[in-house]
DNA sequence: CCCATATGATTGACGCGTCAACAAAGGAAG
DNA sequence: CTTCCTTTGTTGACGCGTCAATCATATGGG
């Protein structure tokens, strides 16, 4: 007799699920709650800066940016003109493709990332990092590779 | 000589911070997903109709319901407009007091609900309970909280 | 060359969330 | 009763994200 797939969680499970889910949402609103007050940055804004930063010529195509944040480009397209409009970011033509666009890091946007950095690196540490042992980090680690993976699979069962 | 305290994450530590960010957010944003697609509600109204169904007469006042949900009185406002558009709520005036309102769940209301209940359910057995083994999820639990702890706290250091 | 289609990028509509401002009523103190 | 403060609830503006539609340019097949 096979056993049988369990298919809905537990009461406790749920609790658990449901905390978890709560708390981590908290941090991410807390995170961007501080970025914003110390830097007038949301974590969109972050993420885009640190991208542009590191890239060749502190420049990218549209379609590249967003493929590396991991956006679609619809979403990138409204970042970058908000952005635009508050001079963090310039549009340019593309040389090669007359199609495409170039986003560019101005040295408002590249002075602005430097002022919000450290202040994020430090909310990081110490509402994830200095909270958790170090075995609670390596378990979070595992949980989220565990996690990743159930959710590539678009399986049944 | 006092241990001087870190302020900011290692390398390691910043990798598993992003991995443990993105992850969640994936997550969040699947259920998200499969609820918006199996019964047209998001989780905010999902959170919504949970609450009223499990209240008194089926109503709340809004207060109430927002202290419930952990939410902003503004934020729920806003929700009930637009859940008031779809039938899936009614306000009512409040008899005690002239100022106050009533959140009241419609029968549509209560049916979506129904026909999202179960769904909900297997999705987060799938994408959460599934994936993860009885050790990591305790371990979730023991992350939620220490996460929690260090969020309530406002501390310096 | 010409058409079909694919790709790069933007747009508009709408839901969601926060913040700050506001209106209207309650309640306490004089 | 009047004044002041609190509580209740809503609103408007704006940032953020998704989806579907759109437009222009590339590009490959005839």
């Amino acid at each position: 007799m096979a056993e049988r797939r369990k298919a809905f969680p537990t009461t406790e499970e749920l609790r658990i699920w449901r905390d978890f889910i709560e708390t981590t949402e908290a941090l991410r609103s807390e995170l961007a709650s501080r970025l914003q007050s110390e830097s007038s940055l949301s974590p969109s804004d972050y993420a885009v800066l640190l991208t542009l930063r590191e890239a060749e010529g502190r420049s990218l195509r549209p379609s590249e940016l967003a493929a590396r944040i991991g956006w679609q480009r619809s979403r990138l397209s409204h970042q970058i003109g908000r952005m635009e409009r508050r001079g963090l970011v310039r549009r340019e033509e593309c040389a090669t493709d007359s199609r495409g666009a170039e986003v560019v890091l101005t040295s408002d946007g590249a002075e602005a990332f430097r002022d919000a950095s450290l202040p994020h690196l430090r909310a990081v540490h110490e509402l994830f990092v200095n909270p958790l042992t170090p075995g609670q980090l390596a378990a979070a680690e595992e949980i989220t590779t565990a996690l990743r993976t159930g959710l590539k699979a678009p399986r049944d069962t």
